[in-house]
DNA sequence: GTCTATAACATGATAGAC
DNA sequence: GTCTATCATGTTATAGAC
């Protein structure tokens, strides 16, 4: 009788798996401060000791929530390749993505990241590297760098604006209308000034 | 003897101010949940006691730092007369004195809205009201109020980029190179397509 | 291995002494 | 009017029974 379908470790990783389903999509309703390990543990159907004692504590938790691999698509943290052109197409492309849903990973990350400073350390990490990225690409003139943070801040302020604030503007506008409207604004950003 | 300088209901004023001046900094800098009654008396220099006795509850404080006239300059919630050509000065001259410094009150709400649904309330209020008003400066072809809500989200996306996360290329670099790089993007914004 | 019980602490709010 | 003392609650985290 020791040969069960799901071993003792398989479903020690499924309730793991089920806890840090649960924990994301708390902390990306709620934020960091307002997600308790109780409300977490119940919405897995668990014990809240047992989130303890899987996780440590509650940041632990935060840090393994937001960075598992989940069942969702990636950011473009890739390759950053190819001219101006191509490079906006792919910008583009994921901000579709991203205005059709973000996964709840990074939803808790840009929830928490205006309060939690750990949470702002790490989302300020992410994007000054994606910055970084976009602006070897941009290399061409001076402010490189300057313009790729201003596209970078402009998709984030129109993500936080649509995702989290629900603007009534934008939260009924169809994607690729906005992806559309905001094409030829994040081509003058792309371009070198003069 | 009853002629002081400074009436009993002065020095109500001025400590009832003094306490909103505190709380406003506390607020804009760790945000509502993370602000406690004790913290922002102690700032003040008074009991905690006096601070529920003077605002009733948590809430009802923040409410008031937040809404408080403060000695600071409007965010622009005036006039929005102008063809096209003037609004973006306006916009951005607003952007400029906006990267200069906000107003602890505005940081406090910028830094709550996300997390705090009444703040988030407030917040979505005021910026669909400041996009109705630049979708009606706007009104040339369709999408006005669409594009007005990206003109918005750009320059809340900037400010949280540059005011709360202080990325490491925007926190350095000139206000006015700023404004002046986003001009054209904004421009495109404004313009109807086609 | 899992959960009950509780420790240890911080918070918002209240009542009552001075 | 101002503050001391406290209540009631909710939090993370720990120890020990089953």
């Amino acid at each position: 009788m020791t040969t069960h379908a799901t071993s003792r470790t398989d479903r020690r990783r499924a309730t793991e798996a089920r806890i840090l389903d649960s924990a994301r999509g708390l902390f990306a309703a709620k934020g960091f401060d307002r997600t308790t390990i109780r409300a977490v543990a119940a919405s897995a159907g668990v014990d809240p000791a047992l989130v303890m004692q899987y996780f440590g504590s509650k940041r632990g938790l935060f840090t393994q929530a937001v960075q598992a691999p989940s069942s969702a698509p990636r950011t473009s943290e890739g390759g950053e390749a190819g001219d101006g052109e191509a490079l906006l197409d792919h910008l583009l492309v994921t901000l579709g993505l991203k205005l059709g849903g973000l996964p709840d990973g990074t939803l808790a990350m840009l929830r928490s990241m205006l309060t939690d400073p750990a949470a702002a350390d790490h989302a300020r990490g992410a994007l000054d590297r994606q910055i970084a990225g976009i602006g070897d690409a941009l290399s061409a003139a001076g402010d490189a760098e300057l313009r790729a943070a201003l596209i970078v801040t402009t998709m984030v302020g129109v993500t936080i604006g649509h995702q989290l604030l629900s603007l009534t503007t934008l939260r009924d506008a169809p994607a690729d209308r906005v992806t559309a409207l905001l094409r030829p604004a994040l081509e003058a950003l792309a371009q070198p000034p003069g």
